[in-house]
DNA sequence: TTAAACTTTCAGTAATTTCTGAAACTTCAG
DNA sequence: CTGAAGTTTCAGAAATTACTGAAAGTTTAA
């Protein structure tokens, strides 16, 4: 299995980035090998085409499956695993912003209530707690607007963006009309 | 300057989450100390509050301000620079989200817009490039999605949360008004 | 039950990232 | 000027993270 050229770039980017975007360079280089390539790939053709070790290549597999990323394919007649994409680019995009959000976010709000709940035992420390009453709530916030995006799926996503105006802009009109309903 | 267990505990819990928001711990640890503290602190206190070296202090002190997420504070009669949160916690929150789209999206789009150029030199090549395009497609909405996050301001998108419905609902209700409008 | 085909684990090594502290630099008062 | 008060830089040390490859484990066919 030799990749492009084209392939080639591609993957070695997302190892780069693999880093930013919370898995590791060759995890990040094996996610872009199995999404563009066509056919269902055994542990043995990844590690080929990326030259890393068999059992680095494990190590990644795994990783890529506990971020649901990635699903077996079994090949009939084939002693082998075979390795696919769990889904759609959205789906697979989904899947990484679900992933951050749990490592990245939900350990802070779940602090933060936390710290919110002890009783003060300064003045001081009450408008600490305000300071971080206000981080929550953005948190929770932003966490809802991501939710939104993906309850939004792709086809209704587009559809928004090129109504150019802006979700502020319909949130107005919609005041406009119902103004009752308004906060 | 004596840290109160309360704000130790999110200065330290706000280290461990640096590394995953982009910066490493002490810089996670630095920004959650100046941004709970309410008087402006000294490179030299901060150093002490965190038992950290004085040289890693400044370069974390350069790294928050490459960040946009701090500032200095001159106090008159004061021979040294001292440092406050650059913005609300609203203000900061997009710093953040700005400066990551920066590392973490814009190159790969950069990348994907050059490899889509390319002339494809097979079948194979033409079909990675689709899915190159498919996945530049969807990183190009949620950037614009981002963006929406960022122009609503917090009011308005509390306002849009506490309305419960969601914005695939305001949409869909848009295109029942208008339907001439819709994609 | 054996052995071939394949996978996983993990101890040790390699690579990368972060941190320290001493030296160099800057600024300002006298 | 001079030196005190402050800052920055950066080479090397420490800590962390990723990778290899050999050994142990699993599955299946005969």
């Amino acid at each position: 299995m030799k990749m492009s050229p084209l392939v080639t770039s591609a993957v070695l980017h997302f190892g780069e980035m693999g880093s930013r975007w919370g898995f590791n360079r060759t995890v990040g280089q094996m996610l872009a090998l199995i999404v563009l390539h066509e056919e269902p790939l055994s542990a043995q053709e990844i590690a080929d085409a990326l030259s890393i070790s068999r059992g680095n290549t494990s190590m990644g597999l795994k990783e890529l499956q506990s971020w649901q990323l990635i699903k077996q394919h079994h090949i009939p007649g084939e002693r082998k695993e075979f390795f696919i994409p769990a889904g759609s680019i959205w789906v697979l995009a989904n899947r990484v912003f679900e992933e951050r959000r749990k490592r990245e976010i939900d350990p802070t709000m779940s602090l933060l209530r936390d710290l919110m709940m002890e009783s003060a035992s300064s003045e001081q420390d009450s408008n600490v707690q305000a300071r971080l009453h206000e981080i929550h709530d953005l948190l929770e916030s932003v966490t809802a607007w991501s939710q939104e995006l993906q309850n939004l799926g792709p086809e209704k996503l587009d559809t928004l963006m090129k109504l150019g105006a802006g979700v502020g802009r319909i949130l107005e009109f919609k005041d406009k009309l119902l103004p009752g309903k308004s906060a």
